[in-house]
DNA sequence: CGGTTTATCAACATACACGTTGACAAACTG
DNA sequence: CAGTTTGTCAACGTGTATGTTGATAAACCG
C-alpha cells in the first residue's frame, strides 16, 4: 500500500515556482535586485560564509523561505553578486593591455581604472576580492575554477604590460614581471580591507592616482634612488 | 523520582580531563604541538570558517573527539596557531620605528623582515592574514577586538616611519602618510594569496628586498619621475 | 466579480558542525 | 602484577544552516 505512484508526474510545486523565474514580470526583476544588492552588502560587511540566508531576508526585510521564490540557492546569489562586475572588469585590463600606448601609460590608466571600478561597483567587487577562492567549498568548485580562470587573465595582462615596459625600456626589472604584478595587484586589492568610498575622507580616484604614482616611480627606469 | 542530587558535587568527568590539561606531562605538549601545526596547515588551506574539526582531526590521523583532550574549542586553536606570532611581529615593527636611523632603511627592514617572518613561520601568518577581522562571527568577538588592535598598531607603525621620511625630506608625500601605509602593507599582505615558501622559485628575502626597492624608489624624494 | 497568477511565509526535512560523556585500552608505576 | 594515569573514541545532544512544501493572501484580468 502507500504506493504513491508518482511515474512521471514531476509537478512538483517547488519546480513550477522556479520556472515562473523565466517569465520577466515587470516587478519581478526589480525586487531580485533589490534583494542582490542587499546581499552583496552583507556579504561585505559579514564575509560570504559568515552570511546566513536569514541575514539577508532580515537586510531586505522579508523571511528568507521568500528568498527562494527569487534565487535558488546562496551560491547563485554571490554569483549575481560578483561574476559579471569581475568579468567587465577583466575585459577592461585586456583592452589597456592591448591599447597602443607606452607601459606606463597602461599601468596608470589600469590601477585608476581598477580603484574606481571598485568605488564605482562599490560592495560588488570587494565582495569578490574578500572571497579568496582557494577557500570555496565542494559545491561552488565549477564556479570557483571560472573565476580562477578569470583571475591568472588579469594578472597575465598586468605582467604582459610590465614585460613590455621592461623590454621597452621604461620600466626597470625590479623583480620578475611576476612578481611585480602581483605587488601592484595586491597594493590596490587590499584596499578592500580598509577603503569604503563613501565613508573615506579621501576618493577612489585619488587612492588610485597616487598608487599609480607610486608604483610608476618605484618602477620607472632612469635616475637612481638615494 | 530520580532526583539527581548533583548538588555541589562538580566533578563532571570532561572537568576532570580539562584540569588534566594544568599538567605538563612530555608528551602532552608534543602531540599538542602537533595539533596547532597540522590545523595551521588545514586553516591555510581551507580558510577558518571552511575548516572542520573532523578535517583538522583527520590531518592530524586521529577522532575528531580525541582533539577536545588537547583543545577546548576550534576558537583556541586559531588562537594557538595566530596570536603569539603576530604579536611578535608588531613588536619588531615598533622596535624599528623606535630604531635611530633613517626612514627609508626602515622601511626596508621592515619590509624585508616581514616577508621573512611569513616564510619563517610559514602557515601561520597567512592564517592570520586571510582572516578578516571585520568578518568575525560573535564568539570570537573579544579575540577580534584584541587583534583589531594589534594591526591597529602595526599601521600606525607603518605611517610613523612615512609621516617621519615625509618630514626628515628623504620621501615624498605622494599621498597621506596613511593610504602609503596601507599600500606598503597590501603589497605584502597580498603575497599570502599567492606565495607558497617551498614552492616558489624565488625566496622570501628576495620578494621582500624587491618590494622594499620598488616602494623606496616609488616614495623616495630625489629626481623626478619620467 | 470569479478565477488565475504572483508573492509571502510558517512549518518541515536534512545536513553538518560543535562540544560532551562515559567506556575502554594501553602505558606507566609502585 | 594490581591500580592508576593517559590517551582514544563511539555515541549522543544541541544549535544552526540550507532548501522544500503547501497554505494563503493580494493583485491582476477576462
Amino acid at each position: 500500500m502507500t504506493a504513491e505512484p508518482r511515474t512521471a508526474d514531476d509537478t512538483g510545486m517547488g519546480r513550477r515556482r522556479a520556472s515562473a523565474r523565466g517569465r520577466h514580470k515587470p516587478g519581478y526583476t526589480e525586487r531580485r535586485a533589490e534583494i542582490v544588492t542587499a546581499a552583496a552588502e552583507v556579504f561585505r560587511v559579514r564575509g560570504y560564509r559568515g552570511t546566513s540566508l536569514a541575514d539577508i531576508a532580515e537586510a531586505v526585510g522579508t523571511e528568507r523561505a521568500s528568498l527562494y521564490y527569487y534565487v535558488g540557492s546562496k551560491e547563485e546569489l554571490l554569483d549575481e553578486v560578483v561574476t559579471d562586475v569581475v568579468k567587465a572588469n577583466l575585459v577592461v585590463a585586456e583592452q589597456i593591455r592591448d591599447s597602443d600606448t607606452g607601459a606606463q601609460e597602461k599601468l596608470r590608466t589600469l590601477v585608476t581604472q581598477l580603484m574606481c571600478s571598485y568605488a564605482e561597483h562599490y560592495p560588488f567587487l570587494y565582495v569578490y576580492l574578500q572571497e579568496n577562492l582557494a577557500h570555496v567549498a565542494a559545491p561552488r568548485q565549477a564556479w570557483a575554477t571560472e573565476m580562477r580562470s578569470v583571475n591568472r587573465r588579469y594578472e597575465a595582462a598586468v605582467e604582459a604590460i610590465v614585460a613590455q615596459g621592461i623590454e621597452e625600456g621604461s620600466l626597470r626589472a625590479v623583480s620578475s614581471p611576476r612578481v611585480m604584478a602581483y605587488g601592484l595587484v595586491g597594493m590596490v586589492s587590499w584596499t578592500s580591507r580598509w577603503f569604503v568610498p563613501q565613508r573615506s575622507p579621501v576618493g577612489a580616484a585619488a587612492v588610485g592616482e597616487s598608487y599609480a604614482e607610486l608604483l610608476l616611480h618605484g618602477m620607472a627606469a632612469g635616475p637612481g634612488p638615494r
